[in-house]
RNA sequence: GUCCCCAUCGUCUAGCCAGGCCUAGGACACGACCCUUUCAAGGUUGAGACACGGGUUCGAAUCCCGUUGGGGACGCCA
């Protein structure tokens, strides 16, 4: 039988670490039995049942997420809502078969209920009092909900590819709703519906779903459905250990593409978080397809680490292909009013590329270090780069401009060459010689190396910027 | 509180299922050194963990029991 996935979101926020990792484990597992020949689709399922928090710019920003991240899901995205007639359909078979009843409770009946089970130190907190009661005893004018007649003895167990084998007492267990008062599905009754007919295999998720696993498989039992297999996977907590919320900050995936991560980046920190191939660190998409199996995703909860991320994404960045780095730092340098751009940025970036990816963990990062290369003349210059601009330091940059002005090769060896002429001449270092070039090509401190630097911006302009310098001409930056 | 789950460097993890190859390996972060025009990158290197207590065994990070610690679930939310 072919193998099929779903990732089921409830669109109430944006899509989240965790959950873009369950999209992430559900998406590998389904192509990895493509690839294999054996099946291997991948649903996308919009959980909105629950209609007074579900919204349209939620379900918007769980497709930007995936998309973003490269989870392409297969066929068109189902929504949980649109189903709820053959949700009551299932409820209507239970009931024939006597298998589910009426419950009239009170929502103060439920809650003292809830009382009572607190006091007695007891999970389970319906107490059953509709199960086998008369329907004719049903309070004049009042809806009930239906709730599944569950079994009061033994075991239910789960096999979980994850967690292995679970069992729980079935006294644990309530007869949990299936309709509420208005008649529309829970989600415990949806989801086994919508899995079953959309013949889902294997349901990979949080862990925060392994109770609701057993209730489930008791609703499959009634129905007289096989199980799915499940895996439950464990959440991702904060570094304060406890479930990822929002109190710990930037949490929706859009929020990392923001903050100039790369997706492949985050897909391989997110796959490397709870599961594992050896010793293997950065893992290519091919070959996460290639590798991913359920029995190496570890049992233990992982604390997300910006850090490894972050270095993670360094790695990703050297990769990157040059020209769609300087095309993403071109475009968002476009958006940004205060920038004056210079007409040969575009060429400037590309060439400049290597060594300025080099020294950038993210694309935010590559944009201010790139910002040099792009702007108009002339260049702001920092604090720390005007004290390289000292007197002795003129002197340099005077006597390195005369020697600049006469070198035929503009390359980086020969600019190198002169600069060591130059070196040579005056008695400094070739350190000395370079930080004033770098503080007028760049008006900082920091930079990828200065004859590459005067390589990418050409003679003409690079000798226009020491000018600028030696003349006083930049603007003070901040 | 009840039920369920988890437990290797600060963090992510390999090793555990099929005990000896483990004086516990890798990665991030941290320290030192090298390279070097700055900053990175790179190289070498250092410090750093089997939660604790009992068993079983010739031998336990690996198997069993308990303790402690952590997490999750206990809705007419999903």
């Amino acid at each position: 039988m072919g193998v099929v996935t779903r990732f089921a979101p409830s669109p109430t926020g944006f899509l989240h670490i965790g959950g873009a990792r369950t999209a992430l484990f559900n998406w590998l597992f389904a192509r990895h039995h493509q690839v294999h020949g054996d099946g291997g689709t991948f649903l996308l399922r919009i959980e909105d049942t629950d209609r007074a928090r579900s919204t349209q710019a939620a379900v918007d920003a769980i497709y930007d997420g995936l998309s973003w991240l490269g989870l392409d899901w297969d066929g068109d995205p189902i929504s949980q809502f649109a189903r709820a007639e053959r949700h009551r359909e299932a409820v209507d078979q239970l009931l024939a078969q006597g298998n589910a009843y009426k419950c009239y409770c009170t929502p103060e009946e439920l809650a003292e209920m809830r009382e009572t089970a607190k006091r007695e130190k007891r999970n389970r907190m319906y107490d059953g009092r509709w199960r086998d009661r008369d329907p004719s005893d049903a309070p004049a004018g009042a809806t009930p909900v239906i709730r599944l007649k569950v079994p009061l003895e033994r075991d239910t167990v789960i096999d979980d590819a994850v967690q292995g084998r679970v069992t729980v007492a079935n006294e644990q267990l309530d007869d949990m709703v299936l309709l509420r008062a208005d008649s529309t599905p829970t989600y415990m009754l949806a989801v086994v519906v919508d899995d079953h007919d959309t013949a889902v295999t294997h349901v990979i998720r949080g862990d925060d779903h392994l109770t609701n696993a057993f209730r489930q498989t008791q609703l499959y039992q009634a129905l007289g459905w096989d199980t799915p297999k499940f895996a439950h996977i464990p959440l991702i907590h904060g570094p304060d250990g406890a479930k990822l919320s929002k109190r710990h900050g930037a949490l929706g995936v859009d929020a990392y593409r923001d903050d100039g991560f790369l997706p492949e980046a985050m897909r391989n920190y997110l796959l490397r978080l709870g599961w594992s191939h050896g010793d293997d660190e950065v893992i290519s998409t091919d070959q996460a397809i290639d590798w991913f199996t359920l029995s190496n995703i570890g049992k233990s909860p992982a604390r997300f680490d910006v850090q490894k991320l972050t270095n993670l994404n360094g790695q990703y960045m050297r990769q990157a292909d040059d020209r769609f780095l300087a095309e993403t730092v071109l475009s968002r340098l476009r958006d940004m009013a205060s920038v004056r751009l210079a007409e040969a940025a575009p060429d400037r970036l590309f060439k400049g590329m290597p060594g300025l990816k080099e020294r950038s963990k993210t694309i935010n990062e590559l944009l201010e270090n790139a910002l040099f290369y792009a702007t108009e003349r002339p260049v702001p210059i920092d604090e720390k780069a005007v004290q390289q601009l000292s007197p002795d330091g003129k002197q340099l940059l005077t006597a390195a401009r005369d020697k600049l002005a006469r070198t035929d090769d503009w390359s980086d060896e020969g600019l190198m060459a002169s600069a060591k002429q130059v070196s040579e001449e005056t008695g400094a270092k070739l350190g000395a010689v370079a930080a004033p070039i770098r503080s007028a090509l760049t008006g900082g401190t920091q930079s990828p190396s200065v004859f590459e630097i005067l390589h990418v911006l050409g003679r003409e302009e690079s000798l226009g910027r020491i000018d600028d310098a030696l003349g006083g001409l930049q603007p003070l930056k901040q």
